[in-house]
DNA sequence: TGTGAAACGTTATATTATTGCAATCAGTGC
DNA sequence: GCACTGATTGCAATAATATAACGTTTCACA
């Protein structure tokens, strides 16, 4: 099982967070020979300002803090699209909004928790529930290739307060 | 395990699905004291013609068919909000658009096998699936409230002629 | 038959996302 | 250095999805 759900959910050093996520962009960016462009840069700084996803024309807004000047949506889309495509940062279709990956390019549950009191998302990733899962589908008869989990509650911070 | 996979894949008697969905939705709605006006009949029936999820738009543009009539989107919108409210529905998140529940109030996985090609999209319940998303989740510290589950790839059918 | 809550009609607008085309930039080969 | 090429961005417009606000009608129930 992979998690990043204490750094989601509890007090931590949010800087290593950022640092590890803009390392593991360039050190991807470099393996597909794309380019981390200022632009891309911006807006994947902007969605790992917190572990709460971010809708696009939140980026938009707030864009301008980290680049100087403002951009039109498709700019904002055409990098967060090329940020998703490498893999640095899903889609939460059930927010219509953006979020880090905490381990691109390993193992992909795609299992997305996310408090509906703070907004906190964590991913987590579980070999055991990926196989119960490919094993319902293939009862079913159907050929696999991408899936998404989202599941909403409450997270331990806030449980705890409730 | 429960399925609709068969029913949504392959050649069968569609007639037999409508009719069980709209026998279930006066149930249901008796049973909540809640009323099957025609509008939300005719967006049952609507959704109902297939066993592709449609979008709120296309319901808007069709539903002068089954109603006589046009209607405005929030009439449409409260409609597909009263069908979901009641289970009768689900919205497909990362299709925008909406399906019928082959068996409401029913065990829910909120499992949805998304077809690629055909767009056609059965949605499956599985008690050992539930379990062990109970358990990764439980694991992560997270309470747990709803869950969505949307898988795409091919179906049967599909994938047979690829 | 009166009454109150639910449902609906209507207008306007918010939010999210895309299209199409022109201009610019980064790297490549010469 | 210079021309070439494909990727990236700028820009204007618009498409697609969803909701707000408020008045009117309908209907179950007393």
């Amino acid at each position: 099982m992979i998690s990043n759900s204490r750094a989601a959910y509890h007090l931590h050093d949010h800087r290593r967070c950022v640092g590890a996520a803009l390392a593991e962009a360039r050190h991807r960016c470099a393996a597909a020979r794309a380019r981390l462009t200022p632009i891309r840069e911006a807006v994947l700084r902007l969605i790992w300002e917190s572990h709460r996803p971010v809708g696009a024309y939140q980026i938009l807004r707030e864009l301008p803090r980290h680049l100087g000047r403002s951009v039109q949506p498709p700019t904002v889309y055409r990098a967060i699209d090329f940020l998703v495509e490498l893999g640095l940062v899903h889609r939460i279709a059930t927010l219509n909004a953006y979020l880090g990956c905490p381990f691109p390019g390993r193992e992909h549950s795609e299992l997305f928790l996310i408090c509906n009191q703070c907004g906190a998302t964590a991913e987590v990733g579980d070999e055991a529930l990926n196989a119960a899962l490919a094993e319902t589908v293939r009862k079913a008869g159907f050929r696999h290739h991408s899936q998404r989990i989202e599941i909403t509650g409450l997270c331990p911070a806030c449980a705890e307060q409730s």
